[in-house]
DNA sequence: GAAATCTGCACCAAAATCGAACCAATGATC
DNA sequence: GATCATTGGTTCGATTTTGGTGCAGATTTC
């Protein structure tokens, strides 16, 4: 078995579903084992996966499966661009918030406060595109439309898929983090201060920063 | 045994309904002796059930589960009132007229205006219902942009459910489907001439009607 | 024979886990 | 009402696991 054969063989097994979408492959070294090969080629194996967008790779943590093989939704959350889907939020989130104002409860802002301490307190771009998410996902609750909720849960879909993985890693520099911080904060006192207009600006400015930074690093 | 494995061990058990909701989980100090793991695992594994909205944890009580069934398409058409329609529709469609000014072809503007054509030239409430309903997609296929043509088919899954058929022939009067006439067709022409905040002013003003329309047939 | 690939090994850095201790809230018992 | 065992909340340093990297030598491929 060479590096080629296990890429194919891996693949094989991601795309039947035997490694599910987001499980964690066996340590390089167990692999090396189990197929007989160096490291070295495993990892020759595991570099072609990761560059086709399959898999995930974390140090200290694990390799992971990115790839939504057979469960295929829909197409759309398959092939909706990362432009397309700030559109797309842009859209959404600005009225989100606006309804927020008019609903949410002391409960829901601290939900939202306390993922928002979370990414400042600092952490890792996984980590942070977690809480991002969650942050924004507390948002939809507070404005208390289930088909708004539910609509933003479909997004969140689209962003966990493969491709999106890369994006992080170009998008979130530290001054871009530091900028979302702020904007994050300054959406939830525009709505603790029942601020419709104000929240809404909020959230276009900080959508606006999303699209710029996405430009910048796709060019 | 990592984290990982024991969140979704969990979360398997509580969506199977072994552990119902409300129920209480075994202490963290069990569950990492039945695991083989130490208790720092396991709380972990308990923090991303709770960040997921899985379960709640109470100091000095226990954790207990409180997952009420994920928000599912089903439940979503079937539970979506009028007005959080509205309020999902006012969200959408004013930026979707905007992307539509930017992309919108020769042709879709086109399909648009037949469809105005159909409704201006009458007919009965079920066929307006029905050709609305294309005049909209069709300004969502203008935009050009998967997601939001995907949320609109689904906000007009909604609108097709069995309660909603009552609605139509409460607030669909003559008066009410004129207007609705002018409101579209100021809508096309706003595109037409390239006029984005035109577009977006139009459609809110047309939703507004139609949410006034509403709350005055469910008074 | 030259180039490409694989091997085997050592070491690094990041992340996860472990183990233990102590705190604070809860709720049952006296 | 006071007591006390139970339970989650928190912290800390040591240890283990895991991917990241480099390199000299063997093997395969052309």
């Amino acid at each position: 078995m060479n590096a080629r054969d296990i890429t194919l063989d891996l693949r094989r097994q991601i795309s039947t579903g035997f490694y599910a979408r987001d499980a964690r492959l066996p340590p390089e070294r167990s692999l090396s084992e189990e197929y007989g090969v160096a490291r070295g080629t495993i990892r020759e194996a595991l570099k072609t996966l990761e560059d086709s967008g399959h898999v995930e790779r974390r140090a200290g943590s694990g390799t992971y499966v990115t790839y939504g093989g057979a469960v295929s939704e829909g197409s759309v959350i398959e092939t909706t661009r990362p432009l397309e889907l700030v559109d797309a939020r842009f859209a959404i989130e600005p009225h989100m918030v606006r309804l927020a104002v008019l609903h949410a409860t002391e409960l829901d802002l601290q939900k939202a406060e306390s993922h928002l301490r979370a990414m400042e307190k600092g952490t890792d771009l996984r980590g942070f595109a977690d809480m991002d998410e969650h942050f924004h996902l507390s948002l939809a609750d507070a404005a208390h439309n289930p088909m708004i909720k539910w609509m933003m849960e479909k997004s969140h879909e689209v962003r966990s898929h493969a491709q999106w993985a890369r994006m992080r890693t170009l998008t979130l520099t530290p001054a871009i983090i530091s900028k979302y911080n702020r904007q994050h904060r300054e959406i939830v006192n525009a709505i603790r201060s029942r601020d419709a207009e104000g929240a809404a600006n909020a959230m276009r400015e900080h959508l606006d920063t999303a699209r710029r930074s996405l430009v910048e690093a796709t060019i």
